[in-house]
DNA sequence: ATATTATACGAACGTTCGTTCTCCATCAAA
DNA sequence: TTTGATGGAGAACGAACGTTCGTATAATAT
């Protein structure tokens, strides 16, 4: 719900009628509709974890742990499982101008994402396949760009070819850190 | 306020509140909320028209229009002017899972921003400045995906050296087109 | 068996939403 | 001097919003 309608637009009435519940008996789980909130942000960011980094994470290492979290971020971008996109997508520009603890929170969780990229790339230099001198912030900066990209062409455009030119992009940006 | 809240979060008391006028007074100038939001999406795509596009169809041609469409484009992301933003940026993600005219309206501009960079680097081809394999379409893909990315480190992450990394993709971008 | 706690409910609160109605002021054209 | 748009004000509408309150039920602990 919040994917598609963003979290303003995820009310505690429509979510009550759409679980067959009451409103003050879902709301009494919450105490307020920014806990709610929070909560949608707290289970997407850890879903995203496990969908997307952990499997990434194990048994794989350097430029393929990189293409291994690019093609799960990618899935999870695109998947039809949240019909709305990336919950998250919808929350940056929600958040962008709301200052509060869901803008800290999110802030909070893109910069230790932008971290985790920096991190596996800088992984790759030291293990010899990427080039010692690569920005690996800069890295990091564009590798998530992309993800943006290809979140805009899919959810907006239904660009039929996104997926495609993403990977053409991104496919450019591995072998420009390559030594 | 469409770009601080959002089109929904565009509200016509509030507007009424701002503006010094009665609810009612304003509403009958529009007729609708929709109406409302659409003349805001209007206005909105024919500022940047002149603000972005028309400056650079000017008196620039080839690689140095491309240019100056980019660092227009990049000011109109970034200008105070507008406290929350490009609200188009904005509205992709409100409008993305929401049929309508307002929807349809987003993405014929959006379509039709892209083929203007296209057509651009099109014209940069066949001056001889881009090599002629280059995938203009794909070009404009990636030209548009720095913009967003931009806007996402600008607004929601306040990093400083986004306008930095922002023009390192950009150049090699126009680099890689180059014969 | 009794007391306590967790969970859900229905009803209502005050507020704001978009919208509709009626009425008034202004001002140019006839 | 009348007429008819035009732009605005004010009051009110039903609906939905987040939230609070008191209560009923079921499970758990003592």
């Amino acid at each position: 719900m919040a994917s598609i309608f963003g979290l303003e637009g995820l009310t505690i009435g429509r979510l009550a009628t759409q679980t067959g519940m009451s409103k003050s008996g879902l709301f009494r789980h919450f105490g307020s509709k920014e806990a709610l909130q929070f909560a949608v942000l707290e289970m997407t960011t850890e879903d995203l974890t496990n969908s997307v980094v952990e499997p990434a994470i194990e048994e794989l290492t350097g430029e393929r742990r990189l293409r291994k979290l690019f093609s799960n971020w990618m899935e999870w971008i695109g998947t039809d499982q949240r019909p709305g996109g990336c919950p998250l997508m919808g929350a940056f520009v929600e958040l962008d101008d709301q200052p509060g603890e869901l803008r800290n929170f999110l802030v909070e969780q893109q910069i230790e994402w932008l971290d985790c990229i920096r991190r596996m790339a800088q992984k790759t230099v030291s293990e010899g396949n990427f080039q010692s001198s690569l920005d690996t912030r800069q890295f990091a900066f564009e590798f998530h760009n992309i993800g943006l990209g290809f979140n805009f062409s899919l959810r907006l455009l239904h660009d039929p070819n996104a997926l495609d030119r993403t990977y053409t992009v991104f496919n450019n940006l591995i072998r420009k850190a390559r030594s």
